[in-house]
DNA sequence: AGTCTTGTTCGACT
DNA sequence: CAGTCGAACAAGAC
């Protein structure tokens, strides 16, 4: 399921493939649904003839400056994006834009998740985001603010209105990197912790883009870049789904549990959970 | 054939 | 308000 590196992958794909300054001329849409705003028909109105100025990220979404709007795409669990020279239709196609130099920009999505948002002003939909840990803001004074909450630091930093990008694959990555149980409440992290987590979400971040994000398998539905190739960072992951296999740093079995019910996958000896004085 | 899994958002409940 | 829980979304695996 695409997070930050993800879409950082697929935004950094179409704007090598300079769709920037390209014109839709020409919109379908397969699957209504995926069209969360305006309704399709206003939708298509709106966007046609529109020019695509920028292309960036903002947390997970990917983000098209046109001349006169906004397109935000979230691609959810299975959502992709694919150029393509013609406009025969792909199974799981649930979205065309035709551009003025006949490529066109088809949107996949097998789970049928993902969802458009047309928006002549986007401000109050990104104000919802918090942090984008990429950026200068995030820093470890940021970080220690964010955890003064009893909320389980798993729980947080998946939010994405406290920091926007992360999703259960890396968050399990960070946290192990970090030596923090995922079940920690964010208060009781010792400042020493949360360098180490902060430290542990960026370098993560950065090889997983390095990487060109995870696909977690083959199939159409998984993670693939524009271009359709598949992510290599699944080879370096250290937790996220090695339940039954060896720690890499001291051999112990790691454990899927659920938490917040999200699978989550830890090391029982590395990550071990403080408890509040009380209980003892 | 029903149950579980998957990630995100949102509403409901404590 | 803060936090947690479950529903809904949809389709595939088992």
């Amino acid at each position: 399921m695409p997070e930050l590196p993800e879409v950082q992958t697929v935004v950094n794909d179409l704007i090598r493939h300079s769709i920037e300054g390209k014109k839709v001329v020409k919109t379908v849409v397969f699957w209504s649904k995926s069209i969360a705003e305006p309704f399709v028909d206003e939708f298509i109105k709106m966007i046609e003839g529109q020019i695509i100025k920028r292309i960036e990220r903002r947390g997970k979404y990917i983000c098209l400056k046109m001349s006169e709007a906004t397109l935000l795409i979230h691609l959810r669990m299975s959502g992709r994006l694919i150029l393509a020279n013609e406009s025969s239709v792909l199974s799981h196609e649930r979205v065309q834009l035709i551009l003025d130099d006949g490529q066109v920009l088809k949107f996949i999505d097998q789970r049928k998740f993902g969802r458009f948002y047309l928006l002549r002003d986007p401000t109050a939909k990104l104000e919802r985001l918090g942090v984008d840990p990429l950026t200068a803001e995030f820093t470890v004074s940021c970080l220690d603010k964010l955890c003064k909450r009893k909320k389980k630091i798993k729980t947080l930093l998946l939010d994405q209105s406290v920091i926007s990008g992360l999703g259960n694959i890396y968050v399990d990555e960070a946290l192990w990197l970090a030596h923090i149980h995922p079940e920690t409440s964010a208060a009781l992290l010792t400042f020493q912790e949360i360098d180490a987590l902060h430290q542990a979400i960026q370098k993560i971040l950065q090889a997983a883009i390095a990487n060109q994000g995870t696909s977690l398998g083959e199939h159409t539905s998984n993670f693939h870049s524009l271009n359709g190739e598949s992510g290599k960072y699944i080879s370096r992951l250290n937790v996220y789904k090695r339940q039954g296999m060896p720690c890499l740093r001291c051999k112990t079995v790691i454990v899927k549990m659920t938490l917040g019910g999200r699978g989550t996958h830890l090391c029982p000896q590395c990550q071990v959970e403080k408890y509040p004085q009380h209980i003892f």
